[in-house]
RNA sequence: GCCGGCGUAGCUCAGGGGUAGAGCAGCUGAUUCGUAAUCAGCAGGUCGUUGGUUCAAUUCCUACCGCCGGCUCCA
């Protein structure tokens, strides 16, 4: 046995210096480790993921020996490195606040300065189960009963010692620069029932530029936030008098809401699905038959009109299915496909609640598509496609995971397991990478989710496909089969963009709220120099108008360039610039939204070019 | 729902046990001006709501409402 530093320094010095760990067939080691010395070992070295998930780990624990210095009697939970740095979760008699931050980061500095080396060592569980039970470790105890293995490794820097799988960096010094950004509380293993802890988060990288770097992108993210820009571009406020998680819509968001609404119909009608609606509230009883009354009462609102108990609808489905149901089905008429923009309400815990991505009340682009069961594949990767044709128009990435499964769940173990298998084909034919979501299903049945990321990097779930059998059984839905026979149709649940409020505040943040032409809410506005142009530019105005093209005016007695200074921060696209010049020659100079000036044209001619880039995805 | 932070004018924010201030926006007037802010004047607030402590609360305390960062959950 050798240690994989030496082994590399025999292949190549130089990198072996650098290397923060090693790699010995694919998984990463501490440099100390003993391995095989016939083994292939390749340097982890600074600049890869690897490396810098070594060294936010090691941060970790680096903050967590400077928080138990400073505070003594807090006990230490975990410490993972996450995608962009780290936490560690602490219980203490107090939470901790951002006051504490500054204090904790000096600390740490200093034990990054000391340059203290990560020691591992290998220990039997049960020696290292009474070491933490003596420090009163209580959280690191409950890990230990839950491993396997009957060894354990404990990492010690300077006076701390920690249970954990490691690897770690050789020693503090390599960490060039880090900081401790919030704190936040944090249930013990992410169970409500457990006891709330103290995380705090920070970022690590192996130098000072990238952490400026990377703090410099949460500023830029912020700005970006749907929540700040929404005010600004006056698309859509919150009242607090109103409700909250209550959207509302101002004549610019409305409008941006309009237009996806209507590329929306045009193309689902496309495709084959029928447009159909129902009511806001459904009576009880209904949901009782669907199971939503069992499985998802917490989550609903309830009215009570001349004795009768109405359920405000959480979901579109049972209109839908009475839609099926209306007539005898005969396996011609499959699939059938019923799309509608549904209004939900959805009584979601207060605490979750966070600008248009996750409100009360939201719009789901949602349809039922009821098949046969030899046409389920093809009917989900038809999905899977309209949700490839969306999302490439409006230049999003994204990734898809499959849930299967839950506990809490109805239907038979047959049905789950064919709609299962079913998704997995759809998925596995996309040629697209996914991940496996073990229970995490509804709990009718098995699903496909879409997520989005918005411009702070945290995923939002848009399109989903999911499988229902259990509702076409409850409802006692039916088609007439070749041979004469009566056979359960199977029911799809999907939605392309989920929730239209959702998806518009994912696109401000995409868009930094500088809407393509098609989207924007104004496409054009017509600016005058002097008062001398206004004759001309209300007459290019009404032409912009009628030509169907989004234009307003600014006519006001102000200089030209507090004129488009406004227009820049309201993000049109086009500005219209008329003075004497333009008067005379009865054309109109455009000045685009990056600063470009178009040279001077017709009316005509414009509103031709604009009316161009008005087609969906064109502008 | 839970933990922590926050709530002062339309917006961004200052202030602080003796009942409030700035910039921008708004209104009025002057200015007629060519590519990101013309100048001047005026007006604007039950200091989130509700109890309590106090001679006195916007300031301190309680509860509620809402927002922000997370946990958890989901479109």
């Amino acid at each position: 046995m050798a240690q994989a530093a030496e082994i590399l320094s025999q292949d190549d010095a130089k990198a072996a210096k650098r290397a923060v760990a090693a790699k010995v067939g694919g998984k990463v080691v501490d440099l100390s480790a003993e391995i095989d010395p016939q083994s292939p070992v390749e340097p982890v070295l600074p600049g890869t993921p690897e490396a810098l998930d070594v060294l936010r780990h090691s941060t970790a624990h680096i903050m967590a020996e400077a928080v138990r210095e400073l505070f003594p009697g807090v006990k230490v939970a975990i410490g993972p490195a996450i995608e962009n740095g780290f936490y560690y979760d602490f219980a203490y008699e107090r939470a901790f606040t951002p006051e504490d931050l500054p204090a904790i980061e000096e600390k740490m500095a200093q034990i990054i300065k000391a340059n203290l080396p990560f020691a591992c060592r290998r220990q039997k569980k049960s020696a290292a189960r009474q070491y933490f039970a003596e420090q009163g470790e209580v959280f690191k105890v409950e890990l230990i009963d839950d491993l396997a293995d009957d060894q354990v490794s404990l990492y010690q820097q300077g006076g701390f010692v920690d249970l954990c799988r490691g690897p770690h960096l050789p020693s503090t010094g390599k960490v060039g620069a880090f900081k401790l950004l919030s704190v936040a509380g944090a249930y013990w293993r992410g169970d409500e029932k457990r006891p709330m802890l103290s995380r705090i988060y920070g970022t690590a990288f192996f130098d000072k530029k990238e952490l400026k770097r990377h703090l410099q992108l949460l500023e830029e993210a912020k700005k970006r936030d749907h929540r700040k820009l929404g005010r600004e571009l006056e698309l859509f406020s919150f009242h607090e008098e109103l409700g909250a998680g209550m959207v509302v819509w101002h004549p610019r968001g409305a409008l941006l809401r309009y237009l996806i609404e209507e590329f929306e119909r045009r193309e689902h009608l496309k495709r084959g699905y029928h447009m159909v609606g129902g009511p806001q509230i459904l009576r009880r009883e209904m949901w009782e038959r669907s199971g939503h009354f069992d499985h998802y009462r917490e989550n609903m609102y309830f009215t009570e009109v001349d004795g009768n108990s109405y359920g405000i609808k959480p979901m579109n489905c049972l209109a839908h299915m009475l839609i099926y149901k209306s007539k005898v089905r005969s396996y011609r008429d499959l699939p059938l496909r019923y799309f509608e923009l549904g209004l939900v309400h959805r009584h979601e815990k207060s605490g979750v609640l966070h600008g248009l991505t996750r409100v009360r009340a939201f719009t789901q682009d949602d349809a039922h598509i009821l098949c046969r069961p030899d046409q389920v594949l093809d009917e989900i990767e038809g999905v899977m496609q309209f949700v490839t044709d969306v999302m490439d128009l409006f230049g999003f990435d994204y990734s898809l995971e499959l849930s299967t499964r839950p506990e809490k769940s109805i239907g038979s173990d047959q049905d789950w397991e064919r709609a299962t298998d079913a998704l997995l084909a759809a998925l596995k034919n996309s040629g697209r990478e996914y991940d496996i979501n073990e229970g995490d299903g509804a709990f009718y049945g098995p699903k496909i989710d879409v997520k989005l990321k918005d411009a702070l990097g945290r995923q939002w779930q848009c399109a989903t496909i999911q499988c229902d059998f259990t509702l076409p059984d409850r409802f006692d839905l039916n088609y007439i089969s070749p041979e004469g026979s009566q056979e359960r149709p199977v029911m799809l649940h999907r939605v392309i963009l989920g929730s239209v409020e959702r998806f518009i505040g994912v696109l401000i943040e995409h868009y930094a709220g500088a809407f393509p032409v098609w989207l924007a809410p104004e496409q054009v506005r017509v600016l005058t120099v002097t008062e001398r142009a206004d004759e001309w530019a209300q007459e290019v105005h009404a032409l912009l108008r009628a030509a169907g093209i989004r234009a307003d005016a600014d006519l006001r007695n102000e200089k030209l360039g507090a004129k488009i200074r406004e227009a820049q921060l309201m993000k049109v696209p086009y500005m219209v610039i008329l003075g004497d010049k333009e008067v005379e020659d009865r054309l109109i100079t455009a000045r685009l939204r990056s600063g470009e000036n178009l040279d001077p044209m017709k009316v005509e001619d414009f509103a031709a070019r604009v009316a161009a880039e008005s087609q969906p995805g064109r502008g």
